[in-house]
RNA sequence: GGAGAAAUGGCAGAGCGGUUUAAUGCGGCGGUCUUGAAAACCGUUGUACUGAAAGGUACCGGGGGUUCGAAUCCCUCUUUCUCCGCCA
């Protein structure tokens, strides 16, 4: 979440920066009122600490005195405080229902947009950062759709994941799951060449950990819920692979923290329907690499690009046509300050898909999460990254669609060694 | 799942109702000494909120209670360890 020191002595920027996210006039007083709350909640604390302060010093007095063997005036004092305790309950209260209502209010602000993030209201407005300047993949008629390929070559069943699951759950077959265990270990072997640190975390988190993140409150409806352990599947590997720094001062010196994770993602994807979330497009359950980063502030849009290259060095070695996109302040993630997603050509279907989505959070997650380091003395919030490197189903579609051939499927050089095959048929 | 034990600062570990402002040791940081380092010695060493500052308040696993006063007593939850059961 914002910073409440950064609002109380930024508040036209923050103002500006919610416009960007195409916030109303209205919705805008959210500012005034985070503001309000938490003089409500200092003045009720200034009042409750001078109070606690008398009762201290008065509880003293009495041990000094019972030891004088002095029990009127013992008793006198006692009175005192007894009346100090009354008073004290309605400030403790006071200041409670202040507190929870400022973190409330806080939980509802998305974070600002950094200045390079175009206005816009829609994924149409977003902004080409890199287009695709070779020509696209040219098929013969009677190319197909990745789906229908998976029948064909049985890469995988999205009819059994339904007997077995429901809608959204494909079952990955023969090749097609040996192509996908060969991707996971390509993206976690580029990972860790690249520096990354290779987590395997746990699939659920606790409520702490998805709120660190962003994920609780604003996408509570997008997660698959474990109520009788009050438990969440993790939609992706950065809920856990980031609050492993929950909680923590971090030195300096190790800077920056690099750590990639695989993990199968779990989604509810309510509201989807229709022809656009077809075979692999969108399901309830994927396979995803993803790369988090905890950096200094000074350095975080370094380590962006840093990862937009990871990113690209992937796509460019799997020979897949891609293009990469600045996403505009109507469709970023609540808790970005900055995203590029990176979208692959899917040749039968004609479409672009996303298949990484590369985030700054500056210091949101990390103000929630309360990662800090010591800066010369004083204590400053870490800035965290992440980025998908990558998710795995739609980058299957890509691979089956443009690469089909009447032989079957011809995989890209750099998968050879880890499927064991060169032809998916 | 059952029985027992435990949870204190970065770590180890004392404290078990009133100078706890949490002892002591280790580690960290600064200094003296040294050509440099080590050793030794001296000093320093948590977080949050609040305050212009001095200072104040809270925090000894979480929550609640007893008391004028709780790290210390009581209740409750959680976690860890040991033993038993079950089990990949």
């Amino acid at each position: 979440m914002l910073e409440l020191g950064f609002l109380k002595s930024n508040k036209e920027r923050a103002i500006q920066g919610l416009k960007k996210r195409n916030f109303s006039d209205e919705a805008l007083q959210v500012i005034d009122h985070i503001l309000g709350a938490d003089e409500m909640r200092r003045t009720a604390q200034i009042e409750l600490d001078s109070n606690l302060a008398e009762s201290k010093r008065f509880a003293g007095e009495i041990g000094g005195l019972l030891k004088a063997g002095n029990l009127a005036e013992a008793e006198a004092i006692k009175a005192k405080v007894a009346m100090l305790k009354e008073q004290a309950k309605d400030l403790e209260n006071a200041m409670k229902v202040a507190s929870e209502r400022l973190e409330e209010l806080l939980l509802t602000v998305p974070n600002l947009p950094h200045d390079s993030v175009p206005f816009g209201k829609s994924a149409d407005d977003n902004e080409v950062y890199k287009a695709w300047e070779k020509p696209l993949p040219n098929l013969a008629t009677g190319a197909l759709p990745h789906w229908d390929l998976a029948k064909k070559y049985n890469v995988f069943d999205l009819e059994l994941g339904t007997k077995l699951t429901g809608a959204g759950f494909p079952v990955f077959r023969g090749k097609g799951a040996r192509l996908e265990r060969a991707l996971i270990n390509f993206f976690l072997d580029e990972a860790s060449r690249a520096g990354y640190e290779e987590i395997a975390p746990p699939l659920m988190v606790n409520a702490a950990s998805a709120r660190a993140t962003g994920q609780l409150p604003d996408k509570e409806g997008q997660m698959y819920y474990v109520e009788r352990d009050d438990l969440y599947l993790i939609p992706t590997a950065e809920v856990p692979v980031t609050n492993i720094f929950r909680d923590e001062i971090v030195d300096e010196k190790l800077f920056p923290i690099k750590m990639t994770g695989y993990t199968q993602c779990f989604r509810r994807e309510a509201g989807s329907y229709g022809a656009h979330v077809r075979g692999l497009n969108r399901v309830h359950q994927f396979d995803k690499v993803e790369i988090v980063q905890i950096v200094h502030p000074d350095t975080s849009y370094q380590q962006l690009e840093g990862m937009l290259a990871h990113v690209s060095g992937l796509l460019d070695k799997l020979e897949l046509p891609y293009r990469i996109l600045r996403l505009c302040g109507g469709d970023m993630g609540f808790t970005s300050a900055l995203t590029f997603d990176f979208e692959v050509w899917s040749a039968a279907q004609e479409r672009w898909l996303e298949v990484s989505s590369v985030s700054n959070f500056e210091t949101y997650q990390s103000n929630r999460m309360k990662v800090r380091f010591k800066d010369g003395g004083k204590m400053r919030l870490a800035h965290t990254l992440n980025g998908s490197a990558l998710a795995l189903a739609r980058i299957v579609a890509a691979l089956m669609e443009n690469n089909q051939t009447p032989e079957g499927i011809i995989l890209p050089k750099v998968l050879h060694s880890y499927t064991g095959f060169e032809v998916l048929n």
